[in-house]
DNA sequence: GCAAAAGTGTTTGGTATACACCCATGT
DNA sequence: ACATGGGTGTATACCAAACACTTTTGC
């Protein structure tokens, strides 16, 4: 007998920002607070139900927009989950969602007594099956970044290299050396300079590049 | 308002076979015949309904049984598809997976008069969307071959390199240095030689290897 | 001038490709 | 013996890592 499930569209949001020492950049997602059960209290992915007419990639961007209150410069679907017991008393199938965005947006973003953002390495106890799911979200950043060029998205419309290198070194957890991640930058043509410098900071001013869609 | 919907899980069920002209091996993929609105009588994916109590994954590894009779070696999940009008009359959300067969096995599986095997980049004019999903299982495929290790999966316990590289060519369309292709395996370590040999060519008999799963 | 980061040049080691060559078997 | 694919050796080209070195700014 076909089983009747609720379907649900979530999405792992990630932005880059200061950890709590100050010091040093990692990587942050929103959470929401659960204000019905099951997991009532307990911080969770936002996300909700697809809504008619509206295509799967809509519902995410959708609620990506209601927690954040930003549009993504980045958005891929990561993966369905529909294990029978994920859920407490219904079966419900997620479709689940990833989005980077930008710091200074995401710095200006809601944040009150149900909405917070949170280390994403740190994150622990969250309702249902969302400790796996921001895992496998961390993962995928992390493989994908080795192979594709998606670090700019959560940059701004203009960037300096050693930004954009200090973006790598955040996702890949490793020092990159500055002269060989240029070479390779400039090597794969995506990033071009926009010929303006970034003044104001105690040295040689560094070039501003941007990020060049291949057609 | 929530929507309303319905949902499948199908795969793209992928074997090596000989071509037509049975000089050469190509992809082929099993569809079965549509026997009710919509698009009754046209060509799909196998699929159908989730079951009460059963995972995704249980959900599409049960479809390829019923359609093929015999177990995957490899099953993933591709992707999930819910454009609002991709079904007519319906609000129907795919969950697809891909899965490689070996091909003895699939050479045995049914086949009738609303079961047939075609080959997977001849497909065209399937029901709903199902174009546009094996093309993009072909590319996953493609893709997923030139950086994993999922190649023996279209080939049985044992197998010589010769076999293995033929897999690769055919994936990949293009031919591929018998040396080169020899060492790079044996570097990457996941397959290992047997001891015994395959006899009755008209030449020198090759080395069998299997598949060594890296624990 | 000095510190610090931007940016350039050069050496080196590993790896993939191309291809010459030998090996073992069936006919 | 020889044709055929199995299997090995090797020279070359390319590319990434390491690191020395020069440039340009703020203080």
């Amino acid at each position: 007998m076909p089983a009747e499930v609720d379907l649900a569209v979530s999405t792992v949001i990630f932005a880059l920002r200061q950890s709590d020492d100050g010091a040093s950049s990692s990587l942050w997602i929103p959470l929401v607070r659960r204000i019905r059960e099951p997991y009532e209290g307990r911080w969770a992915l936002p996300g909700g139900p697809l809504e008619d007419g509206e295509g799967l990639d809509d519902a995410a961007a959708r609620n990506l927009v209601e927690t954040t209150a930003l549009s993504p410069t980045y958005l891929e679907q990561l993966y369905s989950f529909g294990t029978p017991d994920r859920s407490p008393g219904a079966r419900v199938v997620s479709i689940v969602y990833w989005a980077l965005v930008q710091p200074e947006e995401a710095a200006a973003a809601v944040e009150d007594e149900n909405v917070r953002w949170f280390e994403a390495e740190q994150v622990q106890g969250l309702a249902f099956d969302h400790d796996a799911i921001v895992a496998y979200a961390l993962w995928r950043l992390r493989t994908k970044v080795s192979y594709s060029r998606v670090a700019h998205a959560f940059l701004g419309e203009e960037f300096t290299l050693a930004q954009l290198r200090q973006v790598y070194e955040v996702v890949l957890q490793q020092r990159l050396d500055p002269a060989n991640f240029r070479r390779q930058v400039e090597a794969d043509g995506t990033v071009v300079p926009t010929g303006r410098h970034l003044t104001g900071g105690r040295h040689r001013p560094p070039r501003l590049y941007r990020y060049q869609e291949t057609p």
